[in-house]
DNA sequence: GGACTGCCATCTGTCAACAGTTGGCGCGGC
DNA sequence: GCCGCGCCAACTGTTGACAGATGGCAGTCC
């Protein structure tokens, strides 16, 4: 009855503070913050804010942030701080892309031979997205979905491919703010999945693949449509002159030093 | 006549100490030492030790640490210490597949149009390894390979799939110590790098994805050929039960706490 | 009136010190 | 001789403090 969960169950208070350390605490908070939009694409971090208001010392905050900008949420500028990073519209499309193969894989993997668990597990994913999409409940849906997707990746290509895609997925939503789910997209996303499940358990790996690959090619389709920014037409093409695609400029002016602005 | 360098040309001394920060400096240093071997998979990063070694305090190195951390090169245990992350032959393959993948993508993205000078700096860079091959000269041709590889991945995918692809390959220097590319393998090798740039420009995106894969699966068999814990018949089926992979379970006794070991 | 220069508050980068935990070693008991 | 307990040193986690840099604001010169 029960799936395999792929979510920690519910870490002990105290187990949480004997196991992990304050600064991945910390760096799990402001992660939070940033894909929750609280702190927005472009904004800085402010060392000591974030230290006082988490209540913890700099230090911390230091390390959480550093691990931060390895991971490709924040970007740091020397003596003048962190930013969250800014996705381009066309990083968006790279990632969109880089996810597709990566599930593709997994897809073609999985139909090389994938367990009965396994099989039942995703299906009944596709039924409580199903179920959710019938009771017009996107959080339940978006929830499932992502459950769905891991279990992809986990079965089909391994904890790399799965935390791979996730990460990936995290950038993708430093891409403005957007919903990256809309409701009326569910039964077309659902059928989809479908489709992946069908040719895995036809053991057709190439068909897989391609549905998986369509699958989230659709995901970047929808992106797409929602996007003024992104031309679906013209993909980047060998012409790539005027790009240069940094990781992301820091702000023109980032309201750091000088005193604070007093209405005196 | 020259090509695109990849590769920073030469920082001034005053450069690097205005933009990067120390932190950066001593995981670009801890990073190179474990890729280089000096810091073998397994072994313990002593803070204090690293710290007075590179003449720093402990601050930028724990930072540094943080950051490695995030990016897999190393794992943590709270109060106990950071440990070189090991690969297992498993985890390794499994890196293999997702560079085959996104190889692939690039290819295939290369294939649909790339421009004469990004496909002239392709066909030099083949050039120059196969005069290192006929000279006989590895580190040359590991050298151009590093860059034909960097070249393909930024021009098809973008720089987030050419970062990915990177750390990718960092990933797969932890598993043991081992010489990626042997000598007999580069004539091999070289001809697969032909096959590659011959489908593009043909504009045939579905052989260049499969001369890219084909490629890094090349590169996968190489690798499997030298190493026994891998058998190449039995690649991970369905049955996945007694596999707990995690991401490098620190080793029994760290030989950390106690007194030091004194002769008396 | 416009542009330049000096000042200064804020923030980051770095360091040194304190507290808590871990794990081995030696001692004592059985 | 073997097992268990307590001690202790080393190390990590965290904090507070100090130095350097940055960028706006105000005053001043032309």
């Amino acid at each position: 009855m029960e799936e395999m969960s792929l979510t920690a169950p519910e870490p002990t208070a105290l187990e949480i503070v004997r196991t992990r350390s304050l600064s991945s605490l910390v760096a799990q908070e402001i992660e939070r913050m940033i894909l929750s939009g609280a702190l927005p694409a472009g904004e800085r971090l402010n060392e000591q804010q974030l230290a006082a208001q988490l209540r913890v010392s700099r230090g911390p905050v230091r390390e959480a942030v550093r691990g931060l900008e390895r991971s490709g949420l924040v970007v740091a500028v020397r003596n003048q701080g962190s930013y969250v990073r800014t996705v381009s519209a066309q990083e968006a499309l790279e990632i969109y892309d880089l996810r597709a193969a990566i599930t593709g894989l997994a897809c073609a993997r999985l139909a090389e031979g994938a367990a009965p668990a396994q099989m039942a597990t995703l299906r009944a994913l596709v039924k409580r997205m199903d179920t959710a999409r019938r009771a017009d409940d996107p959080p339940s849906y978006y929830a499932a979905n992502l459950e769905f997707h891991a279990a992809l990746l986990s079965f089909g290509g391994g904890p790399r491919s799965q935390r791979l895609y996730e990460d990936l997925g995290n950038e993708l939503h430093l891409f403005r703010r957007r919903a990256l789910v809309q409701p009326e997209n569910m039964r077309e996303s659902n059928a989809e999945h479908a489709t992946i499940l069908k040719a895995i358990a036809a053991g057709d790996a190439a068909a897989a693949r391609a549905a998986g690959e369509a699958h989230i090619a659709g995901g970047k389709r929808r992106f797409q449509a929602t996007d003024a920014t992104t031309k679906p037409g013209t993909g980047r093409k060998g012409e790539n002159d005027d790009d240069q695609h940094d990781p992301s400029p820091p702000p023109a002016a980032g309201r750091r030093g000088g005193r604070p602005r007093r209405a005196g």
